[in-house]
DNA sequence: ATATTGTTGATATTAATAATCAATATTAAG
DNA sequence: CTTAATATTGATTATTAATATCAACAATAT
């Protein structure tokens, strides 16, 4: 579950698609895994930006996009904000408490709500390919 | 909880803040009452607009937000889409279950997740105030 | 080497939402 | 009833986030 391994996914979806691998590409995708936390592309193109000042705005964006799509990064829209990402290779599964003050995200998990939510779907005669459980309020330091 | 009721919410809500009632607010809130489902501002204006073709767009979208601080209507984003408004007065709360090909919005509640999350912020020292559960699939029809 | 075709980066476009503002309507006071 | 004060309306513009466009360039296969 270490770096190299998210590359290799990330590499082989690429050539999947009949796409190539640039030194954008690599430097963007390892600026993303060495992140942490829920961060927003704005974030990610000034860390990129760093490293080499040459790369642009639409660059980031798109291989964000595909990382999504390879499997490696999850989108987090709250409301009209701007979409916030976070890694999804080698992390578990989870939700959100989201502080109303301080916006932190706080990741928890509950094996039983999780159970319940494909129990109701089920009921329902829904088949559940991925949900979203986010709890908003004021969180320990803002509470 | 009858549509009257909801009237005087709203009536209420507007003297508490210094507003003033108009015709126009009337009339959208009517139409806000009479409609049913997950309906878009596009869809209220529609509405409005049969009967009162001189309402311009911002006044719906105006008081549509404010039937929302009122307590009147939630809303309801998925992803960049337009936002959805369904009513709250008089409805329990519930979440949703949301087909990926059709878009319907299927109506759900469960106690246990309700009484599960409540558990899951306390014992991570978080005051919960509101939540979104979300779950995306396929319905029955499209299954 | 060279042809092919995907990629980049600057910019333009789109789409949803919210702000602006002059004309108008509501409300309270005299 | 009249008037002053101020909120509302409706058309338009501005803002914001996300995405599309396209010429110059770079990666890949032959």
């Amino acid at each position: 579950m270490g770096k190299a391994d998210a590359k290799d996914i990330f590499l082989s979806n690429i050539r999947k698609k009949g796409l190539r691998n640039t030194k954008q590409r690599e430097e963007i995708l390892e600026a993303f895994l060495s992140a942490d936390g829920h961060i927003t592309i704005d974030d990610l193109y000034a860390t990129v930006k760093k490293r080499d000042p040459e790369i642009g705005y639409a660059t980031v964006h798109r291989n964000l996009k595909l990382m999504c799509e390879s499997g490696l990064a999850d989108e987090i829209k709250i409301g009209n904000k701007k979409a916030r990402y976070e890694q999804k290779y080698g992390h578990e599964h989870h939700d959100h408490l989201i502080c109303l003050k301080c916006g932190r995200f706080i990741e928890v998990n509950d094996e039983r709500i999780e159970r319940l939510q494909d129990k109701l779907a089920e009921a329902n005669d829904f088949k559940p390919m991925r949900h979203k459980m986010e709890i908003y309020g004021l969180c320990k330091k803002c509470r």
